[in-house]
DNA sequence: TCGCCTCGTGAAAGTAAGTTTCATCCGTGG
DNA sequence: CCACGGATGAAACTTACTTTCACGAGGCGA
């Protein structure tokens, strides 16, 4: 078979489908049945087996596969796949993000999922974006020397607080969060040179928090401060200052964005710090998990 | 095909992978090293002709299509043309190689930081992609519809319950949370047909939480389970189950990304709720919002 | 006009891929 | 210790794919 008809596919990155069509002239009138067949819808034709697809076109199953060769495959297999991966993605403008915004008041859920998500998940990667390493690492550093952490915010970003503290707390660093502000500010006096204070604040005006960081700063402790605006109120009393990037939005959950960018800034900092001792926190993590184990049910694979 | 174990796979368009990586828990061993294959690249796994997967995975073509029937496929053709699929569609951008997995022991924090935003805003995406909007409809019309909303989680899983109940409240819903099994039981005891019960648990095999909602179901309330895993034990008290998509990682912090998965969740929901009745649920927080403004300084312009 | 060649075509045979069935094995709980 | 149920691979079986081959329609030179 050295003079095969075959036209090579395989570098034709962008368009099996241009490339059938090119050369849909070229072939055979059943050929071009099922050429055609391919082409008006490619999914579909991915879908079909080679008896069906030669049915449809009305020829037999011998001329799918000459069609293949005529266009470069190998056999009716790989055509197949090759179909489903072009059909895919040209399936993509559905992207076009109808979703950069706010949440339109007719939206079904499907939309209301997909903007939240996009918004979401692009909260998250414009923080990691804008984060400044150089000041990670310095908050890092301070957190894994300090004889003590406090970690403050009120409302929503008490939950990240709380949730930093737990984290800390699970890979052995001694750190503390109070929903309350005045235990925080009894324990910010507390503080002195060595000891960190962190203070979560998504607006940076939150002034329980804000007063809280201030009182930690007077004693000595290194302050950081978690916000969404780099230059609001608790960046004055912060020595280091963290900043997410969650848009402004109305009154929908601007809220959960900048928690969820809260949250990825809080894990960088815990991942980092528990790379700085990396045997270590992974015993401890690994004794907490132990210790929940007995609340586990299934221990092993789940059944159906 | 009566109570076959397959769990539908028809209405995942984003996931078939991230379905997959969801399910693998509940498969057998030898189909798990077949998922484990499909998963790692789908792209050549696409390219094997069944009897070569098998091979590749050990294992016999039997359970190859075992497997293809456990994640929803009717037989190995259709689950390779998915994957064609699948596998074009996400041409992932040429730094995603780097950040793909865990981290390196050595890797510097920009690394680190790298890595985490790409992982949690990847949970967040496929999270969303796989969400179902009719359950997300049914659980949503249940929670509008409430005489009283309770929210379980143990744990990290805690935060997005209290978070939720939060969220709920604010919006005028009575719900509840209770950070502890005793009271959450107690509470669970009292609930009732057109009430609701939400269980979060990220592995789905907390038995505390498993126990509460099995409670609430035995009163009749509406259960919910929001679980990385659609098959496990939780899902079987749960009248809706919603599932979140963190990917299997070590033990650094698929907890966060799961987090923030669960989070995204809780927000679909909670703007679903607030959309069924926005004039009150956006009077509800505008009050909310006052409320809190006496603790915020420099209330006017924060930025530059 | 007739032969004879070429090419497109589908029927049918042949091969490989996918699917089902079934016996075996192994761990679990009585 | 046995009965049981699930997991598993070997082998039988079915379906899909591929090859072979013969037929028939045009084309072309004699």
């Amino acid at each position: 078979m050295a003079k095969s008809p075959k036209i090579s596919a395989s570098h034709e990155p962008g368009g099996l489908i241009v490339h059938i069509s090119g050369l849909l002239p070229s072939l055979s009138p059943a050929e071009q049945r099922v050429a055609r067949l391919v082409v008006a819808d490619p999914a579909d034709a991915a879908r079909r087996t080679i008896t069906d697809l030669a049915t449809a076109a009305e020829t037999s199953e011998a001329t799918v596969i000459r069609f293949c060769r005529s266009v470069g495959m190998d056999g009716y297999p790989q055509l197949r796949i090759r179909l489903a991966a072009e059909a895919a993605r040209r399936v993509e403008p559905p992207d076009a993000r109808v979703v950069g915004g706010d949440i339109p008041p007719g939206a079904d859920l499907a939309q209301i999922i997909a903007t939240i998500a996009f918004n979401d998940a692009r909260a998250v990667e414009e923080t990691a974006e804008q984060l400044d390493p150089a000041v990670c690492e310095r908050v890092v550093e301070a957190i894994a020397a300090a004889g003590r952490i406090d970690v403050y915010g009120a409302g929503a970003s008490g939950f990240v607080a709380s949730d930093f503290q737990q984290k800390l707390h699970r890979i052995g660093r001694t750190a503390f969060y109070f929903p309350d502000v005045h235990t925080a500010l009894t324990s910010a006096a507390l503080l002195g040179r060595g000891d960190v204070a962190v203070g979560i604040s998504h607006t940076g005006t939150t002034s329980d928090v804000i007063e809280v960081l201030e009182q930690a700063r007077a004693r000595g402790a290194t302050t950081v401060a978690l916000t969404n605006f780099p230059r609001s109120p608790i960046t004055e009393v912060a020595d280091h200052v963290l900043t997410t990037a969650a848009r402004e939005t109305t009154y929908r959950s601007g809220a959960m964005a900048s928690r969820l960018a809260q949250l990825t800034v809080v894990d960088c900092l815990f991942v980092g710090v528990a790379a700085r001792s990396r045997a270590k926190a992974k015993k401890a993590l690994e004794a907490t998990a132990e210790a929940v184990r007995s609340h586990r049910v299934g221990a092993g694979r789940r059944r159906a």
